[in-house]
Order: C-alpha cells, then structure tokens, then sequence
DNA sequence: CTGTTAGCGCATTCAG
DNA sequence: CTGAATGCGCTAACAG
C-alpha cells in the first residue's frame, strides 16, 4: 500500500553548498543573480540543486529579504454567503496578471465569519504580504480597519462611504452609467420610470441612485423609486409586486443590478405584461444571467477584469513606491449593452 | 494632502520586552501561551502590546516553527479562463470553514497562464503552505506534478485520470448520479434517450457517461450518445442540431451538464419541440442557472460546500499525521432535484 | 516562573 | 569572484 508521508527533511543551501563544493554565500549569490558567480561555480551548483532536489525555504527568504513578493486580495462576504460573484472572480484574473507580471504572487483570502476575519486581520498586521486589495461586499466593512496600522499599501474595489479609510480605490462610474442608461430609456419614450434602488449600506447603490435622479433631473420624483433591502432577484419581484396597482402608468423600470431586473422580469410577466412592449426593464453588471433570461436583459457592462487589473497596477505604483493620495478614486467607465427588454 | 506611507518600522518582540521589562523570551511565552506567565508580567505585556501596536512577524514566527498554520487551495483554470465557477467558490467557503476552525489559514492561487503555474509550482516547493487543496477543472493537468516533491499533504478534488499520483481525492458520485436520473427518465417512461456527454479529458465526463450506460444496460448504444467538446451552453445546442433529423423519434436528453442542458433546451423551443412534453432534458451539477431557465431544469444536485468541507477534513487528518492511503477516494452521493424540465 | 541561548534558512554585508 | 560573519524576528530548549 502506497501512502502519503506528512513529514521530509528538505535540503537547505548549506546542502547545496556542501555538495558544489562552495560556501553557501557563493550559493545564495547563485540563486538571487545578483552578484557574479564564476561559471564553474555556477555549473557546480546546478547540479548540486538539480540533485538535492532543493528550493529555497520562502519564509527564510521572506525574513531576510523583509518582503514576501506577494500580495493578498481579500473578499469580504456576509457570514452565510458562500458565492464568490462572477464579477469578483473576473477581477481576480485580472489582477493576478499584472501582479504576476510584475513578480507578485496574488494570494486570496475570504472573510466570512467572524472567526476567520479575526484571523485575517491578525494576518495583515504580520506582514504576511507586500499589499492588499480589498474587495467588500459586505454590509459590515468590520476589515476597514484591518490595515490602518499594516505600513503596507492597500487599494479598494470600491468608493468608501467611509471617508476616513486612507485607501485609495478603483471603481467603476455607476453614477455616469445609471444616468446614462436611464437616459436611454427617456431617449425611448419611456418616461413614467421606476427605479429599484440597492441596498442602502452600499455606496455603489446610492451612486447609482444619484445617476437616475441625474438623468431625470426636475422631472425625478421620490415616490418612483423602490427601496430594496438586497442585491437579489426576489427584491425585485417585490418590487413589481409593490407597484402592482400602478404597473398600467409604468412603462419602465430601472433597476440597480441584474438580479434584481430578473425578479422584476419574472414578476412582470407573471402579471401579464410583455416586456418590453408593455413595459420595460434594464439592468446594471452585466452579469452571466442576463443573456440567460427571455427576454434577455439590456444592461450596462463593466469590465471586471480591467477593474482587476487596474487594482493591481495602482498597488505596484504604491509598491513601487509612488506616493498615492490617501483618497485617490479611480472611476471606470460603463457600457450599455442593448439587448432585448429595453 | 493625507498620503499613504508604503514603508514603517514595525516594533518587534525586543521592543514589547524592554518596554514591558521583561526578556523576550517570556513575552513569546506569553503570546503562545503554551507556558505560563505571571500575572504581573502578562498584564505588563499585554500594556506594552498595546501600547506598540505589536504583532508578531509571520515569516519569523513561520521559519522557527517550520510550520505556516497555512494551506493553500490552487485553482487551476484554461488560461483565458476568467471565471471561478459556482461550485468551486462554493467548495472554498467550505474548506474555508473547517480549516479556519482548526486554525489553519486557507489561501487561494489561481494557476491560469503558464507563468502563474510556474511561480505556484515554485511556491508549492518552498514550504509555502503546510498542506495542499487542488482544484484542476483544466484539460492541461501540468500542476499535477507540482507536489510531488513537497513533503505536504495534498488533496485533490476529483478523481485523477492519472493513476501514478499520490493524492487522495474527495468526489462526487457522478457515475452513481448519472444512472439514477437517468433511471428517472426510464422510469417516467423516456425509453428512447440520447446522452450528451462532456469532454473526453475529463475523468468526471467519462464516469458520468459510464452511469448513463448503467442504467441502460443492455439496451445501450454507441450511436445514442453525443461527444461534447467542452461543458458550454453552445455544445448543448449543437448536439440539438446533431439530432434535429430524429427528433420526432427521442423523447429525452440526458446531458452531462446544466449549461449544456441548457443549450439543449433552448434548441429545442427553437425547433418548436415543447419541454418536456414532447421531450425531456435534465442537466447535472444543480447550478445556479438551472432554476432561471424555462421550464426551469431537473438536475442532479451536488453538496459544493460539503465537498469543500470533506476536503478540508481529509486534509486536516493527514496534517495531523493520520497515513491516508495516496489513492484513497471518497464520493459524496448525489441527489435528483425535481423541476419542470423532465 | 523567567532570562539566556541556540537555531530556523537565507540575504547581505565585509574582507579578502 | 568568494568565504565568513551578522542579522532578519521568533520559538524552544535549557538553566536557574
């Protein structure tokens, strides 16, 4: 019976050294290229490597280099939460191609408890990695103050509401996009709106908010929009639900994400009414559902994985170095994708 | 202008020494808390910590341990793959959750290109982490080898179609999943079935195949099943167009995955065949799409989370020095979940 | 209970 | 170009 061992003696640059037949100096030279090593040498320790099987200790190197090369993108989830979003995902692509490039490995940790962001925040103040990229979600931003007293750069995912948190962010322009979707929708004859409007603990949903009351302007009534508690797809069968009495005066509605479009989709129909001849309905994400439903959702695209990527390249510049202002927002821009209800 | 510092010098166990007047030594007692402190010293410490800010250096405390309290689930996707799919997100809160419990810190790598599978690779043989999860949804298995030399436990997530590494698996029972829906079909009387089958790389795809001929028996023929070239919406669609010209004859689809039912499904309103009355489909995997179709989809449910746990908890048995046999595999049972498709 | 000391594995001086 | 020595910050073993 073959088994699995748990434990193993690993060589260590000593080994190597011994066996080439240099001091370990001579070695540690070697593997970090940066001083000159005598090509005998170098050949010496090759196969003396190639032979020992050996790969450096990365706490050691972490400890005498005072830099770990990595990089930690955190995501911060409700307790009971167990999805990663498709967006988060995507942006994690993104960044862990820039940060590779650049020699960083991205490392990602969830908090999603109590327990493990205790655990996480005992981690950032231990210099367990060069950066972090925090990506919160959440209601409860209980991380924010994880890295006041970590020296490393952090950059955020999104507009803080609390402008207090010395972390620059990158976010996308939801406000410019919900204006500019609502405007399409005025732009169609659609002018008697509802807007399902995120949760209230969440800056994107009050950006978003302010971008329809743009596009209205004068015209924007409070009584038109709907205040829902979540992202989710019920929220927006609610929603319908609760403008039930009115839905033959509406000819649209505007909703804060996708999720929350597909209830308003689903319930519309159940009610009986065609969308989006009778009554039409946008989105915001461009999420993976929205070309799954019938019919299929005009929405407005961000590029998650730009968003990755330009995370990461604002934490190498403060790697590198540059002096970032504390309150630096980066905003991205949106896109309508037309499709077919609305 | 507030900016953000990237550097600081961060007091060590010296400075919470002197300043607490103790030797360091007793303050690393009482950080780990395995001896005993005096009261007075303990109070003193606790003070001196505060008033520091002092945390303990991760890579130091790492290098004396010869331990990280650390593991690692890698992910490995197609390099211009950018999403986490459902179900693995869904294993990581899982695996999250016991390691977390045993305090061990679960971090996430992503292999997608060849150089982000190199630095893993690298990491993996430096005592990077004390133990290994492996998710490799890619046809490209080139990490598979990549542990072969750290003395860590790993474990991987699927079933190996490579008998000659020593990783034990935790994975569902796809074959045993397959044939009882398929038998499902059979037993509402769907006789004349046609399977579609996920890509030939796939160990998964193959014994989920296997179960559909279980079930068939001696009635099974080659000619009766679709070869998928991937697990996407599009392949579905295609093995519709396959079959379009003996439609009237086949009264179910039995596909090898959700998206791929999905693909079916929608090929089939499209031909103008109604589902499921003039035939039935059913998916696998009970993802997140399955219930925004229309009709909404019967599928095979998978416990996600509780493969992520499973796994968690092997890989805590062998961290704790438990000999697991390296080819020791354990399925988690299925279940059919009931809709509208079939 | 506590101070002292010897590593952990490696990078980086400083001589030579 | 290379060997020897020092230190990174902490744990653990050892006296006391």
């Amino acid at each position: 019976m073959v088994t699995v061992a748990a434990v193993s003696k690993r060589p260590t640059i000593r080994d190597v050294a011994k066996l080439a037949g240099v001091s370990y100096g001579t070695v540690s030279r070697y593997l970090n290229g940066s001083d000159h090593v005598s090509e005998r040498s170098a050949t010496r320790i090759a196969a003396a490597i190639e032979q020992t099987q050996y790969a450096p200790n990365n706490a050691a190197r972490s400890l005498a280099q005072q830099r770990t090369l990595t990089v930690a993108l955190i995501i911060q989830v409700e307790s009971n939460e167990t999805i990663v979003q498709n967006s988060v995902s995507e942006a994690m692509a993104g960044a862990n191609l820039v940060l590779g490039d650049a020699g960083y490995q991205m490392l990602t940790l969830i908090a999603n408890s109590e327990a493990s962001t205790r655990r996480i925040t005992q981690l950032v103040n231990s210099d367990f990695a060069d950066g972090y990229l925090l990506f919160s979600m959440s209601e409860d931003d209980s991380l924010g103050n994880a890295f006041l007293h970590t020296g490393k750069p952090v950059v955020r995912s999104e507009i803080s509401d609390r402008g207090d948190l010395p972390y620059p962010a990158v976010d996308f322009a939801n406000r410019e996009g919900q204006r500019d979707v609502t405007r399409y929708m005025l732009d169609k004859g659609r002018s008697r709106l509802v807007y399902v409007c995120g949760p209230g603990y969440s800056p994107t949903s009050l950006n978003r908010l302010e971008g329809f009351k743009d596009a209205l302007g004068e015209r924007f009534d409070e009584r038109q929009v709907y205040y829902a508690d979540d992202w989710e797809t019920y929220s927006g069968e609610m929603a319908a639900v609760e403008y039930q009495h009115m839905l033959g005066k509406i000819d649209g509605f505007v909703c804060a994400n996708d999720s929350i479009a597909i209830g308003v989709l689903n319930q519309l129909t159940r009610f009986g009414y065609r969308v989006p001849d009778d009554i039409a309905v946008t989105g915001f994400d461009d999420s993976p559902f929205a070309v799954m439903t019938n019919p299929k959702l005009t929405t407005v695209r961000q590029d998650s994985k730009a968003h990755g990527q330009s995370m990461g390249e604002l934490l190498l510049d403060m790697l590198r170095g540059e002096t970032v202002d504390a309150h630096y927002v980066k905003l991205l821009p949106t896109q309508i994708v037309e499709r077919q209800s609305a």
